[in-house]
DNA sequence: CGATAGCGTAACAAGTAGTGTTACGGTCTA
DNA sequence: TAGACCGTAACACTACTTGTTACGCTATCG
């Protein structure tokens, strides 16, 4: 099962912002993801659509976070991202009439629902801030050893 | 997620397989399918080796089951295909030495082996019979009305 | 007011994965 | 020995994400 890595590179980004505090420039958070400002552009504009970050242009402009890391969860990044459904059952169609293909569906579907309640769930939980906490102590335990 | 539709398109053609009873070129699976010999070759091969089915070639070769439709779940037919895997925690790979991505990618993991958890346990309820019967019951229902 | 530093967006190339198709070789059986 | 099978390599097609270039708009600084 094929996932694009776009959580998890706006996850880290976004972290990254939460803790400077400051504003970043697409430039920079390109850096951070080696890739380049467009792709950033591109992908941080879901999350000002879902209110997540916001942009200013100009000079001086940038992406900041609208609220702090303790009021996001992953899962908002998630649905900012891709929207409701976050696992896709592969289901067949080659004859939608078939009542096998059709009963395979139906119980492929409903497996993938369930996993997907779960994995609902696991994100709620998680927030930024969470994720942040981690990070410092283990940066910490790092320069310690 | 994007998801590869093999799965749900093998476990369509073994219930039918298991319904009729018989051997099945790849021919006339690719018929059911509405596909190619050669894609179901490729496919069915998966198969073969973790020994749901069994191919013999020549004149009046062809590809049976090894065992009852009860005797296979889904998730032996999902495990065939992809291995031990299911769900890919899609992490991010831009800095492996920042404790940001690091915390990030753990917590996604995490969730997912939730989520893989969940699905496995779904796939390991559902045996290919079962999936026949819903089958046959819903052609029944449909002919009635 | 102009230069500069930003974002916004379109357009296109590149990489990846599944699928479809053709071609050819091997094997079994009538 | 011919024909009906599978086995496999090779290649084109499609869809999607990512990478890149190019150009336009906007806000600020000097």
């Amino acid at each position: 099962m094929r996932q694009d890595g776009r959580l998890a590179r706006m996850i880290h980004v976004l972290v990254h912002m939460g803790l400077l505090g400051g504003r970043e420039t697409s430039e920079r958070i390109a850096q951070m993801l080696n890739t380049n400002p467009v792709v950033v552009r591109r992908t941080m504009a879901s999350l000002r659509q879902y209110g997540i970050v916001e942009s200013e242009g100009g000079r001086g402009g940038g992406w900041s976070l609208t609220r702090p890391l303790a009021e996001i969860t992953i899962l908002d990044v998630q649905r900012a991202l891709q929207g409701e459904t976050i696992l896709d059952a592969p289901l067949s169609n080659d004859h939608p009439s078939c009542p096998v293909e059709r009963a395979a569906n139906g119980k492929l579907q409903r497996a993938f629902e369930s996993a997907e309640q779960t994995l609902e769930r696991e994100f709620e939980q998680v927030t930024l801030a969470e994720i942040g906490e981690i990070a410092m102590a283990s940066a910490q335990a790092e320069k310690r050893a």
